[in-house]
DNA sequence: CCACACTATTTAA
DNA sequence: TTAAATAGTGTGG
């Protein structure tokens, strides 16, 4: 298995999407810290191929629009493989879930056809390996509260503040650039 | 298998 | 604010 990793630089700091040859196989927020200094520089791997590269492109205008709030353009391939079954179908319904708005994770559960599992589903979300566009920031709790987010709950808020007054054709100009290939996950 | 101990929950007391 | 109910998953025996 090669897997290759593709950083984004965004003002929001630099995000890592990582793909297997079935697609993207997960989203990595920027650590906490503005990623300093000295870490190793990333070995360079092989030159992505041309269907790598049109993954690439998809992914890096996803997160854009993710990060400006704007409903996600068409999204490269997803490898789910590493979740159960019932993970998969938690992160097929949050796909499902229109920009700008939320459900609680009992609702989450009820749409699965098992209206008590919404415990269940917030383990689900925290497993979420691709956060961000697989939008697990819009599932809340029940009564008007937060619940979690496994990349801080700043994120969250804010992605739901973005997208709450995201205007209708409204830009909000982010942009990825790409920085730097290497081939280990 | 079985038993527990975890959860980004929910509801009732 | 606390406690109990509840479902899925991982771990240890």
């Amino acid at each position: 298995m090669t897997y290759a990793r593709f950083h984004f630089r965004t003002p929001d700091g630099v995000f890592t999407a990582v793909f297997s040859p079935d697609g993207l196989l997960a989203v990595r927020f920027p650590p906490p810290r503005p990623a300093t200094s000295k870490a190793s520089p990333e070995p360079p791997g092989p030159a992505p191929n041309p269907k790598l590269r049109g993954w690439f492109n998809l992914a890096a205008k996803a997160i854009n629009a993710a990060l400006a709030g704007r409903a996600l353009p068409k999204l490269p391939p997803l490898d789910l493989a590493q979740g159960t079954e019932f993970h998969q179908a938690v992160w097929r319904a949050l796909t499902e879930i229109p920009t700008g708005e939320t459900r609680t994770y009992k609702q989450i559960a009820a749409r699965l056809g098992r209206p008590k599992a919404a415990r269940a589903v917030g383990q689900a979300c925290g497993a979420n390996p691709i956060p961000l566009l697989i939008p697990c920031h819009r599932v809340v709790a029940a009564g008007g509260r937060l619940g979690g987010f496994s990349a801080g709950l700043a994120w969250k808020e804010l992605l739901l503040e973005r997208e709450a007054r995201s205007p209708r054709p409204g830009h909000f100009p982010i942009r990825c650039s790409r920085t730097n290939w290497s081939s280990a996950p």
